[in-house]
DNA sequence: CTGATACAGAACACACTGTTCGTTACTTTG
DNA sequence: CAAAGTAACGAACAGTGTGTTCTGTATCAG
């Protein structure tokens, strides 16, 4: 990828996260990130479509971080001991600690909805690989109900609850929920 | 009010529900449903000053028909037994049902967040009466984790689930979560 | 060095918003 | 039943944001 690309890229990302934690999603207008990011307009629009597009692709860069390791780059790996799942779930709250920085602002508005959305995908994947059979209760039920539990649990931290540590906010999630 | 109000403010409804149904609620323009409710564009910003607000007000009604004989009528209601609270979740969800129709274009697209965090807000409400106080885990963690894992379940149970009576949504969630 | 590619910035057509106002139709009150 | 009050209509309007296009300039890779 070219520097300029890659230039401009962080700027717009930069500028339209640092704006999210002053005005809501739908009162950003593109005019203000490209100001705020000091790019011309067919720049911008040279990289997304759309304002939603922008962010979008910012999720996916920070969901890449997030689970990349994490997930994907061992798709093989079974989940099958309790105490390996735990893990998973506390580095999933470590590396998203360490992007608390950008997520902030996402979290705290209405696109917030949307980043928890792309968060539950991944989730889901990652709970559907643990969940256990058994059961009067649907496995989809079961499955939505810790994906949401944990999805939201990490929406409470964030939002004013940043002095727990991944491991607590672990120990409050399978406190509360047994998978 | 006024016949000629009712009348008005029923048919926005109505158009909005619809409208809700078919296309995202981002790309539904105020000129739509002036359009589909065969109002004039005046008379839309009598009632309401945004489309944000319209929503909101949709939310409003339909909560204040869920909630009202349930929670608001009866605020000394004490839920102590286990018992009488799972019979007041239970006649949430029927009441919810009753609202199906109105309720499924609102759920479907991106104001189904909008709707989830009204929803939540009364739900909170409703299982701080409820929640025990004891433990190691944060009270306000578990007051999360319960609503969030309810008001998610309701969710999954509009978006392609409806088969399940509301008893049986109600037994899944006390079966999957302690209260 | 050179061709390719990204950026700046201005201008543009287009769509949607929210307001205003004169007119018509309905509803309530006396 | 009439009169006063109120709501709806519909057209016109300014304002704002969107997404595109184009020309010229700067930067990159080989």
């Amino acid at each position: 990828m070219d520097r300029r690309q890659r230039k401009t890229r962080g700027a717009i990302f930069q500028a339209f996260s640092s704006l999210l934690e002053m005005k809501r999603y739908s009162a950003i207008t593109v005019q203000d990130i490209i100001d705020a990011a000091d790019v011309g307009r067919s720049t911008f629009y040279a990289h997304f479509n759309t304002k939603e597009e922008l962010l979008r692709a910012m999720c996916d860069d920070i969901f890449e971080h997030v689970f990349s390791a994490e997930v994907m780059r061992e798709p093989e790996h079974d989940f099958s001991s309790a105490d390996s799942f735990r893990d998973r779930i506390t580095h999933i709250l470590c590396h998203l600690q360490e992007k608390q920085h950008h997520i902030k602002g996402i979290f705290a508005g209405e696109c917030g909805e949307i980043f928890m959305k792309y968060l539950r995908e991944y989730l889901w994947e990652v709970f559907d690989r643990r969940l256990p059979e058994d059961g009067e209760i649907p496995r989809d039920y079961r499955l939505n109900h810790a994906v949401s539990a944990f999805a939201e649990g990490i929406r409470w931290w964030f939002g004013g609850h940043g002095e727990y540590t991944p491991e607590q906010i672990s120990a409050f999630f399978f406190g509360t929920v047994d998978c």
